[in-house]
Order: C-alpha cells, then structure tokens, then sequence
DNA sequence: CTGACTGCAAACGTTTTGCACGGTA
DNA sequence: TACCGTGCAAAACGTTTGCAGTCAG
C-alpha cells in the first residue's frame, strides 16, 4: 500500500514524519500514541510528541486511521483500510484481530434503527488462552 | 432493580452519593462522568468530581458498571446488567441502544482464537436517519 | 466504634495550543 | 514563494491521589 499516494488525495503533504507514523501502525496493527512516538524516535530522534498528535489527528480525519477503543485500555489506532474486529483479554491486556464477517448484524441494527451503517467497533472481551491455563480457576 | 442489594453483594456500603450515582446511569442509559456529575449535582450540591470518580471506578471494578467506548467519543457508562449493543451516529454523536443476539459472532470468534468470550463492546457507526435527512446527499 | 466513604485541593499524565522556524509542493 | 507541517514549551484538560473529617454498618 501506498502511504504517499493517499495522504496527497487528502491533500496532506508526504512528510517523513507521517510516512513514519503510518509504516509504524501498519507494522504495529493496533497502537498507542506513545508507543508510536517512542518507537519513532529511535529511528526519528528529533520528532516531536506534539508532532505526533497533530497527525494522528490529521489522518483519522482524514480517514486513514481509526481508533480502537478497547474497555479498560487506551486508545489505540489502527489504519482504516484494515477492516476487522478485535477480541481483548482482559487479563493480560491483549489485543488480536480477527476477519469474520459481521455484515448480517450490521444490516440487521441498520433495519432496526434507520441508520445508515459504514463501520464497525466490536470487541470481544474475554480471557487468552495463555491467561486461562496460568489462572487455575477454583473459584466456582 | 435494587441497588442497594447489588452494592451489598459487593461489600460496598450503601452511600446516598452511590445510590444517585447508580439512578442517574439507570435513567440516562450511556452517560459520561461530568454528565453524571452536573445532573446528580443538581440534588446534591455536595457531591464532589472526585466521589463520582471513585465510585465509577469502584462499581466498574464490581461489574456493576461497564464501560462504553464508542469512537470519537468521551467514555461513557452503563449499568452492566443491561446487555445491548450500540449504533453511533457520526454526526451528532447520539448513541442508541440495540437489542440484537451477536452470540453467533462471539462463539466464531472463540473458535477462531480460543479466548473464552463472556462480554462484548460492539459500536456500529453511522449516520442517523435525522441526520441523514438533513444532509441530501448527492453523492450515490 | 471502626473502617469505608466523602470532599477538598493538589498532583499527575495525557492531549492541545501558540508560535517561530523549516520543508514540501 | 506560499503555506503547511514541525518542534518546543506552556497551557488545558480529565483523572487520580492524599488527607482530614464524616458516616454507614
């Protein structure tokens, strides 16, 4: 995929930052700002925190990035072109994507309520595998 | 429902400021922390940020509330015993409740990843019929 | 009576902003 | 060259914490 290419349809101008930025979350999938500002400096040492926000801000408006919004985590971003929900253990904090198809629900709330539906936040919350065989669960 | 009961069941002590708390998130359905604040304010002058804070918190950590995120949006709560999953509209923020069996969808995604599911934070987003009538869309 | 809860104020971390400089188109 | 984007520092914001006093059990 083409980071340029989609930044100058918005009419955002092709900075090494935002390059930077977006390879980041490509790699990364789901990530916090802080994660993808201490993971950029080391490559990047003279970008800003500040720098970082701006963009993030700019490109979710501009629709490349969306933000995942996991209970009791922080928000993190992800690119919007990489359609999927997500399940989160609630133990250790993890975050995983999984591709199923959720459009027959969607299409059912979109008949209930009226709206006009185009994307998804779902997430399941529940416990690991890994969390679930380390928790000896004795409690009933 | 009884309030009190539930706080009980938790060990928590039953506070006028828990039960305000607990009735204002009943009416109101999703609400965010300052909303709660300024409306159970109204009755209880008293009440201070920080009690709420402590009390979202407290009955969070009890299961009696949950937490819902929705995208581009504060966090918001609701009574955790009323299970539902939600639609956003883009445009002017309002969140609807919907009751709708996403079950077929939690167990494909514990097949898939061998997380055991017990809870899901589901947002669609959209654009409500309100909005939509506003904004005559040409575009197809 | 005792520990839990409240309210206040101060502290904290995160996000936003203003401004001068630098780089993209 | 014109303007958007950057980096820095300060400000704003939401949330958390410590503590002394109060209240529920």
């Amino acid at each position: 995929m083409n980071f340029e290419t989609s930044l100058k349809e918005k009419n955002l101008k092709v900075t090494p930052q935002r390059i930077a930025i977006l390879r980041e979350i490509e790699q990364n999938g789901h990530i916090g700002v802080d994660d993808i500002y201490s993971n950029i400096k080391k490559d990047y040492p003279s970008i800003s925190l500040a720098t970082v926000y701006k963009n993030i801000t700019a490109l979710y408006e501009a629709n490349i990035l969306r933000e995942v919004k996991a209970p009791a985590q922080k928000q993190r971003y992800e690119l919007s072109s990489d359609h999927h929900i997500h399940v989160a253990c609630e133990k250790c904090g993890k975050l995983e994507d999984i591709r199923v198809d959720v459009s027959s629900i969607s299409n059912e709330c979109a008949k209930i309520t009226g709206y006009t539906l185009y994307d998804t936040s779902a997430i399941f919350i529940g416990i690991c595998p890994e969390c679930a065989s380390k928790t000896h669960k004795n409690k009933k």
